[in-house]
DNA sequence: TAGACACATTCCTATATGGGTATATGATGT
DNA sequence: ACATCATATACCCATATAGGAATGTGTCTA
C-alpha cells in the first residue's frame, strides 16, 4: 500500500477520485493526461491493495475510491503526530496527570490496608 | 518523501527513533538486523527528505527522528480519512445542514427585495 | 457480422534501487 | 605513527517498475 501511493501519479488518480464519484477510466487518462495503458496499469496496482474499485457498465469501467484501504497509513503516520502538534503534547500532559493520580490512590489504598 | 517511507527498512528506522531517543548507527544495524551499509544507505535517503537529523559525536553519529518531515503525507492521507471515519460523516451532515440554512436566507433575502 | 469503441494486457527498454562486498574517511587509543 | 572502531561511500548485480507501442478482449452499433 505505501508503495502503491508512493508512485505520484497513483496519488493523482485517488486524488482524482476523492470526491466518491465513480469515473471511467477515459476520464482519468484526459485528467492526467498520460497514455491509456500506463493508467490502466496504475488502476490495475491500486486495485491490487485494494484502493479503487471497480463496476463493470457496458465496454465501460467506473471505478470509485475505497478510503478504508488507505487506513494503514493513517495510523502508521499519526503516530508521528506527536512530533509536531501541539495538541498532542497538551495531550501528554493531561496523561501524566492522570497517572499520578493513579499512583497516588494506589499508594493511599495500599499503605491503609 | 512518500518513496522514503514506501521503503519497509526505513520505515523500521523511523520506527526505531520514534520515542524521540537519539542512535546511533550501531544501534540501529542491531536493532534492524541488516548490513552496516545498507542501513546508512537507508539513512542516507531519510536525511536527504529531512525525516532524521544528524549529530556527529566522536566518532559516532547520532540520528534523531524529525516527524515534521512526515506532515505531508499525514494531511493528504487526512483527505481520505473521510472515507471511513464516521466522525467525518457527522462533519458532513451538519455543513449540509448549514447550507441549506444559507440558502434559506438568501431566498427570503432575494425574494423579498 | 464487421467495425468502432473502451479498456486490459503483453512486450520492450531505460532507469531506479536494494542488498552484498570492498574500500574510504575520520576519530580514538596506545 | 599505527591499529582499531564507527560510519560513509563506491561498485557490482539482481530485481522492480514506469513509460511507450502493439495487441488482445469484450461491448456496442450499423
Amino acid at each position: 500500500m505505501f508503495n502503491a501511493v508512493a508512485e505520484p501519479r497513483r496519488r493523482e488518480i485517488l486524488d482524482a477520485l476523492v470526491g466518491g464519484e465513480e469515473r471511467p477510466v477515459g476520464d482519468l487518462v484526459r485528467m492526467l493526461g498520460l497514455g491509456q495503458p500506463q493508467v490502466s496499469k496504475h488502476l490495475r496496482v491500486l486495485r491490487e491493495v485494494g484502493a479503487v474499485v471497480v463496476r463493470d457498465e457496458g465496454r465501460r469501467r467506473f471505478y470509485r475510491l475505497n478510503g478504508r484501504a488507505l487506513r494503514p497509513i493513517h495510523d502508521w503516520v499519526r503516530n508521528y503526530e506527536r512530533s509536531w502538534s501541539e495538541r498532542f503534547e497538551l495531550l501528554d500532559d493531561v496523561l501524566e496527570d492522570l497517572k499520578d493520580l493513579e499512583d497516588l490512590t494506589k499508594e493511599e489504598g495500599h499503605g491503609s490496608d
